[in-house]
DNA sequence: TTACTTTTTGAACGTGCATTCAGATAGTCG
DNA sequence: CGACTATCTGAATGCACGTTCAAAAAGTAA
């Protein structure tokens, strides 16, 4: 009844997010108790207490964390062809999303389970990449490329429609991420050009 | 401490099912309490199941009850030209979705709550309304109206991003219900024809 | 008025929750 | 080895949960 053999922080810190990123994906935050979460990394409870101060901030950090990967791999090139760029968005974000299915879950479904401060901080990070395809589509309206009356709703339904991947595509079906990707892009491409 | 002045189930049926539904939506099933259903109908906790046997019963009634207006309110000629057909489809999606938001959300957020019966029932409905989109891009293509490649995928491709509007989509706002559908059948019209 | 049904209360039951903490064991470093 | 730090246990605290139920009040109908 005390420190177990091998046990190191490095190694139940990483533990801990991933059991929680899991099973909050799953089960949903509130469903989901600080007991299931040490019981999936094998220690107590208490134990968790070591690597968050509760469990909101368990959630937040998750979230920001995904966030804050998203916007960073995010590229964009202003010197392409805003088409190339477009297409390389509707690929980049099929990926990284399907990558990340238990994180993007969280922060689509538990913005709600956040403090008003964190909820202003996570919006922020996603009209930031929101932004992001915008800025693609003004760019294409603005150089005859593309059609779009109203760049905010296309942004709007372009990112709806890729996430949307998430929710059916299961690898080892009948098309490959690649095949589905390609077919996104067909329709996103034909919608704005 | 007994039967209220004006008490009837006709009344207060309908009361607990609007503020289990309200609820929900607002901090999600496992989040509510009977009794934060209760205090918003005006009774104790222990009146509630006069009108659910248990709180998994109601959610999955709100649900079923969802699924089956929208089925049975989801009209398809299939006399009439496919594009006014998918015309009519966006249009109405985009309506009926718009006008229970609440009951949309809980759909879409609380299937992990289900019994896995119960889930497969909901399931079943849902895929019934894919079909039903489906079927007209299907007609389409047959007829040369659409190019579409994989009507299943488009199928999938564009409820999510109607369904999207849910999302962001607030009366008053700087565009109407009507405008916000005019520009997303534009971007579906060109997305398959 | 009387007999009967409908509806609600309020208390109770057992369970599980997030969180705290003193104490104990394991790792680390001189 | 010895001193120190890092990590975990296990018990405890107080609270909220879903659900049950006997009793009581209100409605209903003769």
């Amino acid at each position: 009844m005390a420190r177990t053999a091998g046990s190191h922080s490095d190694i139940t810190g990483p533990r801990v997010r991933e059991a929680a990123l899991r099973l909050f994906a799953q089960g949903g935050y509130a469903a989901v108790s600080m007991r299931a979460i040490a019981a999936e990394v094998g220690v107590q409870a208490g134990a968790l207490y070591n690597y968050t101060p509760d469990k909101q901030s368990l959630l937040f950090d998750l979230m920001e964390g995904h966030m804050t990967e998203l916007l960073a791999a995010a590229q964009d090139d202003a010197k392409l062809p805003a088409d190339e760029r477009l297409r390389k968005f509707v690929a980049f974000h099929i990926q990284f999303h399907h990558a990340r299915a238990d994180a993007v879950f969280i922060a689509y479904m538990e913005l709600r389970n956040l403090t008003d401060d964190n909820f202003a901080r996570i919006e922020a990070q996603r009209s930031a990449y929101e932004s992001g395809l915008e800025q693609i589509l003004r760019d294409g309206v603005a150089s005859g490329a593309f059609q779009v009356s109203d760049t905010k709703i296309a942004t709007l339904a372009i990112i709806a429609m890729l996430t949307g991947v998430n929710t059916w595509f299961r690898a080892g079906g009948r098309l490959s991420l690649e095949e589905v990707t390609a077919q996104y892009w067909e329709m996103v491409r034909r919608a704005v050009m």
